[in-house]
DNA sequence: TATGAATGAGCATTCATTCAT
DNA sequence: GATGAATGAATGCTCATTCAT
């Protein structure tokens, strides 16, 4: 009974998953094509196909990668992070856009796609909900910590925080340059977080 | 000087172009074909070529007509309003997605397409540059009229609120649903606004 | 408004139909390419498509045409024949045979293939009822004329004689000659008839 | 000489060239793939080119024990059978259909690419003499018998009988029903036979 | 023997673009 | 100006076949 051959398999698959996101990264989803895909790491066409089904699930599960991994991120950097959101802020950022350099056009062509087809708009859907229970659960550990007002709408600032984040990157495409971006990220996030601070009563009746 | 052709022509150019953008809105810019496009409107194919040179020539007209006119919301929305920002941010919010309903996902693959097509890239970039400008204006004129301190930096101000904009735009594709949509954008602007609000020094000195 | 150009339109698309079937008899429906077809007749694939929505359905429409030509042949030679069924066996024979010269291989294949599509399937299965019925109706005929008896059961002979023809067809793929078939044809019938001639009584009562 | 091998190697070369013929009569010799036929039987793609060159070769090897079988049908059935050949008729058929329920259109794809392939052409004529060639002998023995008059020609009734066959398997392509497909087999059988029957004068000169 | 990952030629199909009318 | 038939390059996908293990 073969027991490596899966693990093998698996190796593989992510090898070519790995090749696609570079190449739609560099050309796009629909201007690269599946011999782009296959040729940037010296296999067959037909190899691709032997790990997914069409050009369309290989792009599904693109997403899928990319947006777990971006979960990761920001859980990383989020869960355990001190009070000093505009540190945890810069340090986030960093991971976030190291991570995408050519892949934020990648992900707007996922969005795009995903109005139309349904396996991505699901997926995206759950992930936004998810991002968003991570910064609560991150806004309501800080609102135990003192660092954030008991009255303040988690959610809404968390939705705000990750508007802010797609805005960015957006504004990226469209120009901004990354420094730029970042301060933008930073001063955000303190503009939000400003606006969120506890009263002084609740300050000087915290621990 | 020929008058009445160009009129003419410029008419039927026009007609073209806003089947084009319907088309793409609901297709995709990729997913539709000139055939679509000349369909929908009852031309013949040759018609459009008659127009536009090829269909990336049609694209990049349809981004410039979108960028033109989500320049006109953000000029008549802020240029004339009074101190209420958040009010003024809720009316923009109705013009600005009532022109797209569906045609987030269009802006979004021209962001894409932008970060390959150097055409596209330029003509995002100088609206990018534009918007900024209306939104520096508008914040300029906030502080003359002591609705916003003096120290703020209008520059950084302007790109947190385009990218609040923008990312509240993308949450849409996300799933987020238009009313919730507009309260963070509300609450938002109104937060950002809240945290450049003038000193008590300032404000008592003010007009 | 065009009005020749429906006209021409149709020419069009039987010019490739006949290519088509040439090329499919001559090759195997599975064998010969679109390419082959567009290239049988100098025009280019996309044309085919132009015409026929795709592979299949061009094949559909063949077996459409290859049915109905069948059925003409089948009425012209039986429906105004006198009494002697061995030479209006003789007659048709010519006429179908030279009209499927290699076209028995491609009949066949439709067959086979309508036993998976649902589309030529009931084709297939109409144009034999009506087959039948053409035989069944000159059957009656040579009753009343006095030729065939009276006590004969007219759909189990039609099926007889349809048995027999398509069973001589495919002797042809298995080798049998043209003229070997011919005779083999003329006398099956010919022992047909004989089983069902009036008997003495009858015939004397004929008009 | 090795011995117990070959043994293997026979039963293992069955066992696929069985499941190809199921796999091709269900889904047809074009449309079933390689991985069909090794995969029914949960072998691999490989094991199947180890006992079959191509998937022509294990085509034409279906044909051959196609007709093989066929001829030991059509020899138990009337090699042995007694002067009754209505009762002869329907037994065969009963063996004959019983073997190719789904096989029917198997076999018509052979035939059409025997019109095309060299092999299974030449594979076909020879069955098809074969087949001939039994019924002859089968007609000159009931001649001895005197169920069949002298004057018979014994291969131009083979030939009819073996169209009636031939054609009444197309009809059931064509949506005849079984019922009625043996129904007109046994009749036509004894129509034919009626005509060959001997004359009074002969029959009472019989043994 | 047996496997199944990899190959790559082959094919159906699409669609932007052209051009004769 | 306008048409739409025709083009043909481009591309996704399949599958018979091979071969290292």
């Amino acid at each position: 009974m073969p027991r490596v051959v899966p693990q093998y398999k698996q190796e593989a698959k992510e090898r070519i998953l790995n090749a696609a996101i570079k190449v739609f990264a560099e050309k796009g989803y629909h201007h690269a094509t599946m011999d782009d895909v296959a040729g940037s790491i010296g296999v067959s066409k037909g190899a691709v196909y032997l790990y997914f089904r069409n050009k369309e699930e290989l792009f599904d599960e693109i997403c899928k990668v990319g947006t777990r991994s971006l979960e990761e991120i920001l859980n990383s950097s989020f869960e355990g992070s001190s009070g000093d959101v505009r540190k945890t802020a810069a340090l986030y950022f960093e991971e976030m856009v190291g991570e995408m350099p050519q892949g934020i056009a990648l992900w707007l062509e996922g969005l795009a796609e995903a109005s139309r087809s349904g396996t991505v708009r699901k997926l995206l859907s759950e992930s936004y909900a998810k991002y968003t229970e991570v910064l609560v659960q991150f806004l309501n550990r800080l609102k135990r910590e003192g660092v954030v007002r008991k009255s303040a709408d988690s959610e809404s600032v968390a939705g705000i925080l990750m508007a802010l984040h797609d805005g960015i990157l957006m504004g990226m495409l469209q120009g901004l340059d990354r420094t730029e971006a970042k301060r933008l990220w930073v001063e955000g996030v303190g503009s939000v977080f400003q606006t969120i601070a506890p009263s002084r009563a609740e300050k000087s009746s915290g621990s």
